[in-house]
DNA sequence: TTGGTTGCAAAGTCTTTGCAGACAT
DNA sequence: ATGTCTGCAAAGACTTTGCAACCAA
C-alpha cells in the first residue's frame, strides 16, 4: 500500500517501469512483457509480474482490477476513475478527481463502515463509435488491444 | 443481455436457481456447487458454471465481477451496488437505486459515450470492526466466506 | 430423430511460486 | 559472505470446453 524499504532499482525494473510510463494504455502484464522483451529478450514473465507487484506496493504505479477482466497497470499514479469501452476493451483516464459526495451519499444505506470505492464508467470509444456508423459489424471484439 | 429462446427449466437449473436466491449471501460458483450437491449429489462444477452463465444471459441472476476477487453471483435482479469488506470479502447488497447523477457528471469528461458504470464501495463489515475493537489480529482474511 | 443438456475429464487462461544460479553490497 | 533478484519451469486458482451418453419434444 505504501512505500517501504528502499528498492533497488535493477535494469529489469527500470526497464518495466519506463515502458509502463511510455504508454498511455493500460497494458497488461503480458503486453508489458511483449515491450519490454524488445529490450530484456531473456527477461521472465515471472520477473514482470512479481515487479509490477513490487511497484505498485511502492505506489510506483497502479494496478486496475477492472470488474471481469484482466489486471491491467496504469503508470499514473495520481487518483483517477477510468472509462472502459465495452467493445473493444480499450481503457481511458478520466480526469483525476473524485466523484463528489460519493461515499457520503451511501454512509447511511448500509451498516458497514465505508473506506472507499471503486468506480468503472463503461461506454463506447471513439473507435469503435466510428466502426458502428461505418456499418462494421465488429461484435465483440476481444479485450486485447494495446 | 437480454431474454432469449424459452430456456428448458430442467432440475439442474431449477435447484442452481433456488439454492442462489435462497441464500443472501453472494456466492462464487463453487459455493453454489456445494450447496447443490447437496441436494444433486452428481451433479459437476462445469454444470453450475454453464447454467450460472445461462441464467446470468437469460437476466434471472446477476454475475458480479468484482474488482481483483473471484466471481459471485446475486440471486438479486433488481439494479443495486455491493460494498465490499475489505477484511473478509463478504459482499452486501445497498438500497436498489443508481446514484443520481453520476454519469451526467463524466459526460463531458471524456470522449467516449457513456452508457453505464459499475460501482462498488468498499468498507468494513460489522464482523470485521468488532473483531477489530476486541482486538483480534486477523489479518486479512481470505475472501471465501459462505 | 433431433437438438439441447449433462457429467466427466481435459484444456485454457492468467498469475504465483520454488529453486538454483547470478548479482550487488 | 550475505541477502536480494532473476530466469525457468512447474504449480495454482479459477473457468471453459470437447465429447459421448442422455433426455425431452
Amino acid at each position: 500500500m505504501s512505500a517501504q524499504s528502499p528498492l533497488h532499482m535493477t535494469e529489469q525494473r527500470r526497464v518495466i517501469l519506463e515502458e509502463l510510463r511510455k504508454v498511455r494504455s493500460h497494458p497488461t502484464a503480458d503486453k508489458i512483457y511483449t515491450r519490454v522483451r524488445r529490450r530484456m529478450p531473456r527477461i521472465s514473465l515471472g520477473t514482470v509480474y512479481r515487479t509490477l507487484d513490487l511497484l505498485a506496493a511502492q505506489g510506483m504505479i497502479r494496478k486496475i482490477e477492472s470488474a471481469g477482466t484482466r489486471r491491467r497497470f496504469d503508470g499514473t499514479v495520481e487518483p483517477h476513475y477510468h472509462i472502459r469501452c465495452l467493445e473493444c476493451g480499450r481503457i481511458a483516464d478520466l480526469p483525476p478527481g473524485e466523484m463528489p459526495g460519493l461515499e457520503a451519499h451511501f454512509r447511511n444505506q448500509t451498516d458497514y463502515d465505508v473506506v472507499g470505492h471503486t468506480l468503472e464508467l463503461l461506454g463506447t470509444c471513439p473507435a469503435c463509435r466510428k466502426d458502428r456508423t461505418e456499418g462494421k459489424d465488429v461484435g465483440v471484439r476481444p479485450a486485447s488491444e494495446q
